[in-house]
DNA sequence: GAATTGACGCGGC
DNA sequence: GGCCGCGCCAATT
């Protein structure tokens, strides 16, 4: 069965990250099927738009920071409030402790 | 069709 | 702990 076409592999791992945990770059492109193309993640989750279903926020980079996408704006903020609101704890320089709050992928 | 760009990860120094 | 270089894929110009 044929993979499906754009990023909708991507999109779907996303999906499936339970509140309350957060992922990273590079594991959501390893369980898209993409293990190295921590990139193509990035720029997957960055071309979604805000209506989407998919729990963007819930994905931060290897250091458990939330990236800064283009400039310095609300978004990250709202990032940040809204992982606080599952329950995600967040250190004084806007960190995640992934090795508490990373998804252990079943 | 080629070149450029874009929310990164990891190894090495 | 921080900086450098390489790899990765898709969309856009």
């Amino acid at each position: 069965m044929p993979i499906p076409s754009g990023y909708d592999d991507m999109y779907a791992v996303v999906r499936r990250i339970p509140g309350g945990r957060v992922a990273t770059y590079g594991q959501v492109a390893a369980l898209a099927g993409r293990p190295g193309a921590a990139r193509q993640a990035g720029y997957a989750l960055a071309a979604l738009p805000p209506e989407s279903d998919v729990p963007w926020h819930r994905v931060i980079n290897a250091r458990g920071e939330i990236s800064a996408r283009r400039t310095t704006g609300p978004f990250e903020t709202i990032q940040a409030d809204l992982l606080r609101a599952e329950g995600v704890l967040l250190d004084d320089r806007g960190r995640v402790d992934l090795e508490r709050f990373r998804w252990d992928p079943p």
